[in-house]
DNA sequence: CGCTTGACTTAAAGTACTTTAAGTCTCTAA
DNA sequence: TTAGAGACTTAAAGTACTTTAAGTCAAGCG
């Protein structure tokens, strides 16, 4: 690669960036999933070079879509050897706007339940047995639409 | 209630009416969340009766929301108290909510974020190196509204 | 009748994080 | 200049399952 921007992230920034959490970060780094990160030399704290921002983006990528930590590994490791270009990485960015966009899909209807679900119990509350039973018939109908909603990791 | 319709379901049926898988469904009997199921005498297998599964679907529809154990414990708790405790339900339900609303805001930003990052990587392969740069800047403004992705349960 | 197959059982270990507790460093405000 | 706030650090414990290993029981087949 030729970026050199050599920018300086705290790990703030780094989460904010990729949407994994801190300790996410941290925990893949004692994994060795991650490489060591470079820290400043007087706090101790981590600080993220444009190249690192870059892979724990990757990383988050491959998170997103279920994939567990031994095939992430596996993974990064091939991407090293074998140099795969911007071909591969498309490919995986389809990947993931796919999963994202079904995820968005069952939050939708997720809410759409807890909503019914509300709804019901200010039936409950109010004495309207009959309106409450009606509600409750809805919730199940969208809760048939509601499968499962995060894919097992292997 | 007044169901008593008496079915009888092995865990295989009672996995697949709820959608949780059957470890799932053990695991939540052993931690109490749900309660000890009847056994077959003979074989000791599991037997679901109708007010089984009705419960077991309805705690794998609170487990689609996100809600921590703990909390669905309490709603469980809460059903059996009818109307009384109804305003706790409500609480709960509304919490859930919002985190559910959340949630989705931060994936559309994320699915935007993939759409310049492929949209990046298109243009990186073309070889329009000015055009990359402005997507890649673009992309870096949609990564400012991106927080955190999935938020932990408590 | 013995044997295999299949569905189930439990206990324990594994997975992928997340949270908490306790401590360090730097910066600001009194 | 010292006291506190805020951002970070690690190690260890906690969470919510999932997987695995080893065993039981009931049916079907040669």
């Amino acid at each position: 690669m030729v970026t050199k921007k050599d920018g300086r992230y705290a790990i703030k920034e780094a989460a904010r960036l990729s949407g994994l959490p801190e300790s996410t970060l941290r925990y893949y780094e004692t994994i060795g999933l991650i490489d060591a990160i470079g820290r400043d030399p007087s706090s101790g704290h981590r600080v993220y070079s444009d190249d690192d921002i870059n892979l724990v983006i990757s990383v988050a990528c491959l998170n997103t879509t279920g994939m567990s930590i031994e095939d992430m590994r596996k993974y990064l490791e091939n991407w090293d050897k074998g140099a795969a270009g911007a071909g591969e990485q498309i490919g995986l960015l389809e990947t993931q706007k796919h999963r994202l966009a079904d995820e968005e899909h069952y939050l939708k209807l997720r809410r759409r339940y807890v909503d019914m679900k509300i709804a019901y119990w200010h039936a409950v509350v109010a004495g309207k047995k009959k309106e409450a039973e009606a509600i409750a018939k809805r919730a199940r109908e969208i809760a048939k639409g509601l499968k499962l909603p995060k894919e097992g990791r292997k």
